[in-house]
DNA sequence: CTTTTTTTGTGAAAAAAATCACAATGTTAA
DNA sequence: TTAACATTGTGATTTTTTTCACAAAAAAAG
């Protein structure tokens, strides 16, 4: 099968959250028109994404709902259960633990860290929360290869690298810092002054246009 | 000028954070590919993007880093203050009012909104915390344009709607659900829940990659 | 049974984004 | 002076992504 791009990946987990609003709405059938105005593509758009992880609806009826679904999460989650650890238990790690805390069924924090000796061999959240100096031995451990970065910026960089060195191969990073890591680690920069950033210059874009 | 790409104004806003960080290792020189390889773009990529906002370097030096971190923040940052509005003031919120406060030379908080009666009314983080019912009025009273969603899931929709009819024109939503507004506003998804399911899938397909 | 309507799946076309590649330019060194 | 070198700025090209547009399918209406 061709290489899926990651737009089509971004687009199909979007997909798969309309979908969960669909089904609360008791539809059992969806046509790609429904998905695209939930989820802002195009329709063809939608077929595309779906074409692409070999999904096939009826001209008649448009996708099974429940189908689709199962088709997509097949294509997104693992198979197994995927272990995450998360690095820094401030305001930002507590809520990040709190949103993913048993509601995933293939994605649980597994370990935390932190360097606070008031957190540390506490159990925060349900997670057990070590030092922040135990991080290579316990991540490579455990096998973890997904991690979440909300440290200081300060110590962003070197908590980073311990990541790697244990061998994880995905970071979410919170910090306000580019990482500089090897070219086969994926990083997903989520700094929330970025994005703030960018709301803010496209915010002032629409008024212009809004304006004349 | 020729309109310049949304992924163009992302690069820009990576660019700047490198250039911060080169200043700070004291260089007053940058080449293209100094901030390429801090970015994970192309060297070409970058002088495009430069070329679009009409910055020049000379040949010899590369770019002035002083000049250029000006130019980008020109063209980035709006001319005066902008206000920002955070509704939901949980964990969340406040690690993102911390990360904020103070920072940034164009963008602060000016207003607060949280359903709790323990926080409405007192200042939180140096912020002023509103009922969340009084989000309308008082947005559209400060003539706040971004806004940062951080409210339950389940009132997120809600709340999105009353923001958008206070003028607000841009939306950082961080509650695991699609907002269904009009087509006239940008919304920035940032839920973690997707990142992590985004980053969980990049994780196992680098795996499967390096083991062959 | 036939027509109308709606939707899928997908080649083909268009648009957007990224990369290539090289002339122009200034620098350094001999 | 002149040659060797590194880098910018950008036209041209390539690659990727999106949209168009229509045949095929199937249900509904007449």
């Amino acid at each position: 099968m061709k290489q899926i791009s990651l737009k089509t990946i971004e687009r199909l987990i979007n997909y798969r959250r309309a979908l969960y609003q669909l089904r609360a709405e008791r539809k059992e059938s969806v046509f790609s028109h429904q998905i695209a105005v939930r989820t802002g593509a195009s329709s063809a758009q939608v077929r595309r994404d779906l074409m692409a992880i070999g999904y096939s609806g009826s001209p008649a009826h448009g996708y099974d709902l429940e189908l689709l679904l199962q088709s997509i999460s097949e294509f997104i989650d693992a198979d197994e259960m995927q272990k995450i650890a998360v690095a820094g238990v401030g305001k930002l790690g507590r809520a990040i633990i709190d949103y993913l805390r048993g509601r995933h069924p293939t994605l649980k924090i597994s370990a935390v860290f932190d360097i606070d000796p008031e957190k540390v061999n506490r159990v925060l959240h349900g997670c057990r929360c070590y030092r922040l100096d135990q991080i290579t031995e316990i991540v490579s451990e455990q096998q973890i290869q997904v991690a979440i970065l909300a440290v200081p910026a300060a110590v962003a960089q070197d908590v980073a690298e311990h990541l790697v060195a244990a061998g994880v191969r995905g970071i979410i990073n919170y910090a306000p810092v580019l990482l500089y890591l090897p070219a086969n680690i994926y990083i997903e920069n989520r700094d929330m002054i970025t994005a703030i950033e960018k709301t803010a210059y496209l915010a002032r874009q629409l008024q212009k246009k809004g304006s004349k």
